[in-house]
DNA sequence: CATGAATGAGACTTCATTCAT
DNA sequence: CATGAATGAAGTCTCATTCAT
């Protein structure tokens, strides 16, 4: 996700790099701390850990964030900007609500594949503080929320789309099956801790993002109930 | 969910409910340990805390728990354990599998509505910690996931619902559902926090939980593509 | 000041002296606190050279003190509070305003040459904080002072004593003079300091507080004015 | 005290002022740290805060004194040494004895009540640190102890004053005096906390320094003690 | 000379857990 | 069984000081 300066190790860089170095290095705080809350949860996690990641001096992480919590929320949003904006772009690669939709899913689940550390901070360990939970959820969330909403409220103007459910909710719906998928899929991969290598938990075996992006696809706009017609 | 000991306050119980206090003391300390969690989450939840609330002393909760994580997974299996039973007889009153369906979902969500203390450590603050997430979700959780994939590999078998998606997975995906309504609910009630009360994080208002399984009954049926038949 | 229970070192005492013990735990992190405050001052004081000190853990001055600020407004008081015990009673041995004023300065100059260590908390490092000394000196010093007001105004009402300086700021002044005594005789002491020795500071070689009382007997009654008649 | 520079806040001068910059730097450094050191007292100051009141960067500071503790000493021994200046040159306005004491009382009250924060530095936050109270006091007290004791002994020998007290210590009970009454006036200003304002600890109202030079002169000439002739 | 980003040692405080009573 | 005072390891955060630019 970002290219880490090449000495971020030694701690001291050369003259070239310090401009670069000095710019990058709250990206690199950032990416230090993705990387350890994925692997050890942000509440295990120490502050000392995320610095030692990012190459940096304990104290240095104070001098970007206001504290560790505000570490985490910083990350979410920097994330969450990044995914808000990839998904923007999908949908409007299309222009009928249900081919929005179906690159709304695809482009969410390719999220989640292609960046799984990103990932796993957002989908299992953001959750991890009530706090952030319910005062920070909503701000990059809401935005993802509102994006779908709208692309559903469009498909119900349009007739495309049946009004049955209200499109916030249609939204939160949809968004819980990815959600979950995401989980589902990244506890599959078995996520690094530091101990013992836990087994996937849960009965399904390891599946494939594409295939269930087919899978969203035929859930949210057929329904499970088998129908005569193909 | 819990019949509380009449003097739980006093943490003295008369000579004549001893025998019930001692029976019942664990269950007391669970009881504790569910408000407490769902108050302040796992995390922040002092031990103290769960003491004072159960009415006990600090060393007793350790006379029943192994420790703090062991008092959090006994709470999720004591809690899962009626869930999985409510829900086993919720689908054991209909036959057909998409009225078991229908009958499942209505009693997830009537459950979440009726104990939303309970509620709010299973969704919630359950997910607080990675090591439970990833360790011991899997016990009763995989369970519910079981009755649910069980119920959609019937009505596949039968006809009745599309193979398109393996049970396994559905079963996952409705579940997200679910879990999405859920917590959208449940933080759509205000979640007592100490102190302020956060307003509803996201946009949806407040919303009726039977209105919500018709919802889900008609997007995990019918999806949310609109059809000119009805 | 307080006498230590013998097995104060070992944290771990025989079950005859644990009811003591538990008494006279608080005595005795004050006295240690006392201790450690006036051979290192109060910031350089760590929280753990009290602990120490004192035979307990470090956690366990939480039990008894709010945090550091609280032990020192504690041990202030405390300490104060026999100071004020022991004027009074000083200034109740005679009933003549002057006698009184004799008394009072006596028993003042006395008690710090008896206990140099809780004179040097409360001369020295209770200044230490600013904090203190505007906002809680106030306290246990303003009793003090109302003492040593009442025994002159009571002198001014009987026509002892001079009415030209106000009982409160006449007080005051007084205070000012056996502090200031007070503080060059602790410093001629040579307080410990965990370094080096200091060397008396000013030129006043050692003196004794008797004849210092003396002194302000001299001077707070007749001045230095030299005068014709005896 | 000091006259500012104009462009403090740019921490840039222009040319012209460059010069008066470097020589005022250190000038520029010391009134900051006066006004940052009464306001929060020497221990909750940070350097930071004097740097920024300086409009400085921090590392300049150690360009101008080796380190925090070399700031408190060198702003006291600079602030002393105007002190004993004024405090000489008002003994010299009179040849008699007691008139050089009256007129020593009257200076070092006005010098107070002129410049509240230089006060407030040396008398309350001076003592801040057991180690400049023990190891620095010397210097620049010490000078004004002698003046002042020397004063008294020539006053002494003339027969002008009492022989009672040895001028030594007749000097620090008069310093006692004068060191009580300024931090009654300080306190009783109402000195600024960050935060909530202080109501004035103790008993006394504000008072008038004028009047206050007053009671010291009729303390410390005649005493208490009323006489029947004037 | 000046800057100010970075450092990193160290202190306070919390809290899960123990164990003598 | 129950208690709750005591423990002490460990983590967050601060801030004086340095040094490359």
């Amino acid at each position: 996700m970002t290219v880490h300066s090449a000495d971020a190790r030694t701690g001291r860089g050369s003259a070239d790099d310090r401009a670069g170095d000095r710019a990058g290095k709250r990206e690199r705080i950032l990416d230090a701390a993705e990387k350890v809350f994925a692997e050890r949860g942000f509440f295990a996690a120490k502050v000392a850990d995320v610095a030692r990641e990012a190459g940096v001096a304990d104290g240095t992480i104070y001098l970007y964030f206001k504290n560790k919590d505000d570490l985490l929320v910083s990350l979410f949003e920097a994330r969450m900007e990044v995914v808000n904006r990839v998904l923007s772009e999908a949908v409007a690669t299309a222009t009928a609500p249900r081919a929005q939709l179906t690159a709304f899913v695809r482009a969410y689940l390719a999220l989640i594949a292609e960046q799984p550390t990103a990932a796993e901070v957002l989908t299992i360990e953001l959750r991890q503080s009530t706090k952030f939970m319910r005062e920070y959820h909503a701000h990059g969330f809401g935005e993802l929320l509102r994006l779908l909403a709208g692309v559903i409220a469009r498909g119900q103007a349009c007739g495309e789309l049946s009004t049955t459910v209200p499109a916030t909710h249609a939204a939160r719906m949809i968004f819980g099956v990815l959600d979950e998928l995401a989980l589902a899929w990244l506890l599959g991969r078995g996520v690094r801790t530091r101990g013992k290598k836990q087994p996937p938990a849960g009965d399904d075996k390891k599946f494939d993002m594409v295939q269930a992006a087919d899978w969203v696809g035929a859930l949210i706009t057929s329904g499970l109930e088998r129908r005569s017609d193909p």
